[in-house]
DNA sequence: TTGAAAGCGCTAACAG
DNA sequence: CTGTTAGCGCTTTCAA
């Protein structure tokens, strides 16, 4: 009872033509007859014929797959832009291959080679480093088409998608120190990391605008789990004279440090103000709730996936830089500090 | 400059030896020569050789790929999921599939075609109903292996992972009669969806079990997304006799739940006791924090996971169906009503 | 309008 | 130990 699935050699002869006319009806490609098309669509129907996608894929081009590798799918922003993504693929007659570089360039070096070898169409890549992509640069020499989607790597030349890291980074800091904050944390990402690097600069222009010194000691840097903030936001806030205001650079880490808070007993927004970097669902939830710079997440996953498919299509000619703008949204979570 | 990808062909005539000798040496089986092994080694490196995946399938076997079909991977539940499946895929030398049936039956048996056509090896499937898949008896009888997750078709023959639904949600419910409460509210999804039933039938067997008759007019439904279940809170708690308990089968609808509340200025555990299904961040950050039942959530990914590699090295003999303890995890969300 | 035949890149008998 | 050969399922010239 292990029906193998139904070639394209059954339909044929149950059919009584040729492989070659067979092919051509199911793929209304070519000529064929009226009535024999009609016989060959009946044939493959009985059959319950699929047609194997990786003969096809052998023979011409290949596999109807995008691939798409992201930091970390369980970020709520990665996952909101996977499934932006996955919705688009399906669209487009696509299947999605998600794989997770965590982080590590390695990884993302290992999980682009084996995706590769599977004759995957296109990428969707956030680069886990900024620079040093010589692997992506490889692919594009190759003209695999591309798209880096959150983050931009300076050294390739492909479509882009991101947001203006830098100017909401510096709003977020404006805003803050319009708010009488000087000792302004920091609760950053490996800088090697594109927007972790981004929002960091914002953060030292409004600094060095306004005239403040920037200082080592308040800065913090720790993986984008919301364990590991915790940990450095209790590191940060140890020290003799903490900071006045703290700023995250993405939504776990303000979940983290909403979290150590809690556990130290310092509460928000009398004895720190607190600004996070991308939105998330809860940050209404928590009182009071939390001001934040907003991306427009909902776009990002979705012209990504547009822009590889135009370029899969040939429709794009020179590449597309995208950049989104970013909002502050302001909620209760920083109180202006008078004096000093 | 569109340097294709080198073949075993190249790699052969580099090394001056057949093709049959360079796949022995690359892939190491069968008897190959030492001198002739290195020979051959050095060919593939100089030339960057990958080998083609798709070719090897198309012969042997399959390609080295799993596919995941869930219901949401917006959902934190399905993203853990999701990530720990990869995770795990990655250590066995595959990749992973990803996609989302958005809890439609037709969009999953479509997806489960395409990805079948790709000559992917097995599946991981959280079905969107718990009965009529047909479609999925039918890869069963073909011998593709299927591992089920968070939900089980009762009607499909194979591996599977899930947790005690009905005795969970049987905990939370005793747990708020016992708290004094009669009106209890259900906030369920699509009765169609596994959980959602067993969770529902745990909740009427702790109301019979304790003389409380049920109230239809005290459940609602709604789709499993923060907005769907804010909406479905409103319709519960505008009733001229509102529940005093909810009890919510999903996170994403107990964190709708916690918005309505705060938008109808009910508060919790005052005017309202609640108890979710499944753990998640941010229960802890809300004031008072939520008591929730919680899955061992990172078990259920990897050991699904580990039953379809186990599967496919033809490892296990007999179907497992696993089911995982849950938890009620008392917080502060639910309060004593005394009288009435 | 249809069929015959070649071949995508690879592996696995089977000879040598 | 190595080469020859056949063929996985499909598409696509080229002839008929």
């Amino acid at each position: 009872m292990v029906r193998k699935p139904a070639t394209l050699k059954d339909v044929a002869a149950l059919a009584n033509v040729s492989r070659a006319t067979a092919a051509r009806a199911l793929n209304s490609y070519g000529y064929v007859g009226d009535e024999t098309g009609r016989k060959v669509q009946a044939a493959a129907e009985t059959l319950g014929y699929r047609g194997n996608r990786l003969a096809q894929a052998l023979r011409g081009g290949r596999l109807p797959v995008i691939g798409c590798i992201l930091g970390d799918i369980q970020n709520p922003f990665f996952a909101r832009i996977a499934h932006d993504i996955e919705v688009l693929c399906r669209e487009c007659g696509h299947n999605l291959v998600i794989a997770s570089s965590e982080e590590e360039l390695e990884q993302e070096i290992s999980l682009l080679a084996s995706l590769q070898s599977l004759g995957i169409r296109g990428f969707i890549v956030a680069p886990a480093s900024a620079e040093g992509n010589s692997h992506l640069q490889r692919l594009t020499a190759e003209h695999v088409p591309i798209v880096m989607v959150d983050r931009v790597a300076e050294d390739v030349e492909c479509d882009s998608v991101a947001v203006d890291n830098e100017g909401g980074a510096r709003k977020a800091v404006d805003y803050l120190i319009g708010m009488g904050h000087h000792r302004i944390g920091l609760l950053q990402d490996n800088a090697r990391i594109f927007t972790s690097r981004e929002r960091m600069n914002g953060y030292h222009a409004a600094l060095s605008a306004n005239d403040i010194k920037a200082n080592d000691r308040i800065v913090s840097v720790s993986q984008s789990t919301v364990e590991h903030a915790v940990d450095a936001t209790i590191r940060l806030f140890s020290q003799k004279t903490p900071p006045t205001a703290l700023f995250t650079v993405d939504s776990l880490m303000t979940q983290g440090a909403l979290l150590a808070f809690r556990s130290m007993g310092i509460s928000i927004p009398y004895d720190v103000s607190l600004i996070g970097f991308d939105d998330f669902n809860l940050a209404t939830f928590t009182d009071p709730q939390i001001t934040v710079v907003s991306q427009p997440v909902s776009e990002i996953g979705r012209t990504a996936a547009r822009l590889l498919f135009d370029r899969l299509s040939g429709k794009s000619n020179d590449m597309q830089k995208i950049r989104f703008e970013t909002k502050l949204v302001v909620r209760g979570s920083v109180s202006h500090r008078s004096g000093r």
